[in-house]
DNA sequence: GTCTATAGGCAGATAGAC
DNA sequence: GTCTATCTGCCTATAGAC
């Protein structure tokens, strides 16, 4: 069994949704084959979740609160180094690196309006308080770039992320480039 | 229309079939919304394409097929620039941009033995000859680092590819880190 | 809370006329 | 080359018994 049963029904179909997602994609993951790795019935299913759709709001919530956060906190603070900015943006990242990869794969997801709209806007949220207002071409871009760094932690093995974070986190600063002016011996 | 009757029925076909792929996803995308789109029937399709899979296999060919040649000649070559060879890469990758888009955001292309895993086998191949044979982890990271800013690419608008290039290559670059051992003053 | 049974729809695919 | 007509199957979802 890959889902010992003691965790919650709720959960367990939680967990081997986000799987199979995964693996196939949400299209081609239908109930019956959630039930089935799970032993439950279809119906079952629907009673703990009553449309398909609601799986995927709530696998994406955790990730998407936290961006949220991440948004909020951004704004309240006066100071805007790119750094800090990315560093946060990672550690988000990390702690839910599956679904990310889910986001990110997923063409159904992004486009329901709860989800991949409010994934959307809240990315682009961040996008501004790394590369501010109104920025030149080339900010904008090496600013994408950077998140594309990040981004391609979802490439790296779960297990290697926690030791390999500084250096994406260094790759990421470097890709955005000249932003960085003076301090360059601070350390954590 | 978006589609003027001057190309060939099967190119009209596949050049909506791309277009509602990377927009609803390939499971997603039904052969009645492309047939009525191109005011086709689905049998008309099914003449032109015996099965849907047979879309994505013509969609994808053309950058395998490019991907494949590139391992080729990095194999054959002595010289191993990671800046050449991430110029390569990314030239590769800008000419095929949207159909990165789909290999990379479906699953389901992913796991179809004649698409994604050629696609992967290649991209380790890619991968290979950037970082060497058996690479220190921090090599192997920041490889995997420089790789997602080019494939962060697919997330600037294809009008200004052509004359960002530049910079993503130099961002690229950035991000694989000291390997570049001494002339700091190259520009353009 | 979990089941059986079933509705109802739309998918991919085929046969054969024109 | 493109059509009409049709088959078959699986999907999501519901109603109601236990």
């Amino acid at each position: 069994m890959t889902t010992p049963s003691r965790m919650g029904t709720r959960e367990q179909i939680l967990d081997t949704a986000l799987e199979l997602f995964l693996a196939q994609g949400y299209d081609a993951t239908s109930l019956r084959q959630i039930a089935e790795r799970l032993q439950l019935t279809k119906a079952a299913l629907y009673y703990h979740f009553p449309a398909k759709e609601l799986l995927l709001l709530e696998l994406t919530r955790p990730l998407l609160d936290g961006m949220g956060r991440l948004v909020t906190e951004l704004r309240s603070a006066e100071d805007h180094d790119p750094r800090a900015v990315l560093s946060a943006y990672l550690d988000l990242f990390i702690e839910h690196v599956d679904i990310v990869g889910l986001l990110g794969r997923e063409p159904a997801t992004l486009h329901h309006p709860d989800v991949g709209q409010r994934a959307h806007s809240l990315a682009i949220a961040i996008q501004r308080q790394l590369a501010g207002v109104d920025p030149q071409p080339e900010r904008a871009v090496r600013t994408a770039c950077a998140l594309g760094v990040i981004h391609s932690a979802a490439q790296i093995p779960p297990g290697m992320l926690a030791e390999q974070r500084d250096i994406i986190l260094a790759a990421a600063i470097a890709a955005l480039g000249e932003a960085v002016p003076t301090q360059s011996a601070q350390r954590k």
